[in-house]
DNA sequence: TCAATTGCGTTATGCTATAACGTGTGCAAT
DNA sequence: ATTGCACACGTTATAGCATAACGCAATTGA
């Protein structure tokens, strides 16, 4: 899926969480966009459903919250299987992708003819910054 | 962290994610045990709170639901990283292993001199029975 | 005995996500 | 041009997930 041409409010929380420092909860985003006319969690959802198709967001399953991808530009679902470090001490978020990781889930999935749609990788902990 | 003596909500919350076919939200296990006089969230969540705790349940971040461990009778926080596919059809899981996943992820933890506490592996897809 | 810990019950609340309805706009086919 | 469709949007309402804060009771160990 690449990315057509991003509508006003697709456009506007893809703008709030690329300047982020770290994910987003919809419900911070929609506070963060209160001044530009947004009134409804559905604004923003619908906008993050968007985004996460053409592959410019990441959802973090695991706080239930946003992220802009880490590769601008490009479409991050040709990347491979994405994880993520989270840091729950200052809320950073490190994207990266390993090859050897996919390959081998990839095989246990072709064994079991089990069919991915979409897979999670999240390590939650703390940031060497943080560990301190 | 070893399993002490489960009091009898932890109990009766173990026993139905045991007996169930697969994983179940909190309020789920909530209405299944009204008869044996639960009546709030809490009740369901502390107990869980434990059992995650003792390693004998298992939470799903990508659908918001737990389950009982596949390995009855040992501590599954012996077993390394857990993975789990989740099929989004008939809702079954299947847990599973990868000492190469686990330390391919534990090597980049170190390189980046992250702390990690709690890991997620999630496949979401369609089952072989389900893929027919 | 006293204090600390742990589990429990209850009420209330907050956070996350979607259903269902209707409106407007652009565009392609007739 | 008109019709029909697809899509984004706005709004209200509601569903689903999770925890805060209070108080009580039982246990334990100093």
């Amino acid at each position: 899926m690449n990315a057509p041409q991003m509508t006003r409010n697709q456009a506007l929380v893809f703008d709030v969480l690329e300047k982020a420092e770290g994910p987003l909860s919809a419900y911070t985003i929609l506070d963060k966009l209160r001044d530009q006319g947004f009134r409804a969690p559905l604004q923003v959802y619908r906008a993050l459903e968007k985004l996460l198709e053409y592959g410019v967001v990441h959802r973090l399953e695991s706080i239930n919250s946003f992220v802009a991808c880490a590769h601008p530009g490009e479409n991050c679902h040709s990347h491979g299987i994405v994880a993520f470090a989270i840091c729950e001490s200052c809320g950073q978020v490190i994207e990266f992708h390993d090859h050897e990781v996919d390959h081998r889930l990839m095989g246990w999935v072709r064994s079991q003819k089990f069919k991915p749609a979409k897979t999670t990788i999240e390590i939650r902990g703390t940031c060497e910054a943080c560990a301190a």
